[in-house]
DNA sequence: TTTGCTGCAAAGGATTTGCAGAGGC
DNA sequence: GCCTCTGCAAATCCTTTGCAGCAAA
């Protein structure tokens, strides 16, 4: 039996915590790294890597995991959901109450599962590619 | 300006799709190379691969991208989501019409934006990995 | 004949792990 | 003191790419 996990508190995890939260995009591990390096000149990628899992079991963040080849990273704040463009990739925030609502009931409806939590993404083509595909032929 | 792309027809190709379509599960590029190499025995992961992107890109399958490490394929039937257990990564189908109804007024809300498809994964314990949990303390 | 596809081998890139020492509680 | 965390370096894992020949249209 083991027991439960006691968390240090530690510089380095509270400056992750505190630069993602701080802003309002979905950032990825090494941009995280790159930023903070600068007031923490010895912190390693692997610090970071191991505080994101950490922050994200303790629920203070959330992972993206899209096509981009790389995780992103979320604080957490009011149930919101994503639009990606598969195109260019780019990433925005929706907030749509309704469905919050639907889902949160949903959640309850699925047996033999706790659930925590749900994740939707909506995708398709942005503005700007939409009109860069209709250019040229598809198929 | 490319013109249209088009497709040639393979065995690889063929059996690819063949092989997911006819199972009922979420594949890796791995299970499936493994499962085909033994009526091709010459079948390389890259074109495991490359067929797989091909296959998304014409739409007769979807990815599941979770933090598995591996993508899973999924051959597209009627619309539905998943359930995914942190703990042992389970990963189940789920059918939810009235959702459905509701996610699919949603793609039309989104401003900006031509929304093709959405993704819904709820994700939390199942009932296995729950008993295991309990039994010891949480944080 | 043009263009897409294949297998092979090598490269790529994000994330993880082993380890010994430092640090929080 | 015990257990977690850190930096460093090396390893891993999945996926992609370059290439030369083959195959479909």
């Amino acid at each position: 039996m083991t027991g439960p996990r006691r968390y240090h508190r530690t510089p380095q995890r509270e400056a992750i915590l505190d630069h993602v939260t701080s802003r309002c995009q979905h950032l990825s591990a090494e941009e995280i790294h790159a930023a903070l390096r600068r007031r923490h000149p010895r912190l390693s990628t692997s610090s970071v890597y191991r505080n994101l899992h950490v922050l994200v079991a303790q629920g203070k963040l959330s992972v993206l995991r899209f096509g981009s080849g790389q995780d992103l990273y979320d604080a957490r704040t009011e149930p919101h959901y994503h639009v990606l463009c598969r195109s260019c990739g780019e990433l925005r925030d929706l907030v749509l109450p309704d469905v919050s609502g639907v889902l949160s009931r949903a959640e309850q409806q699925v047996s033999d599962f706790q659930v925590e939590g749900h994740a939707l993404v909506f995708h398709g083509l942005c503005t700007a590619c939409k009109e860069c595909a209709s250019t040229r032929a598809q198929n």
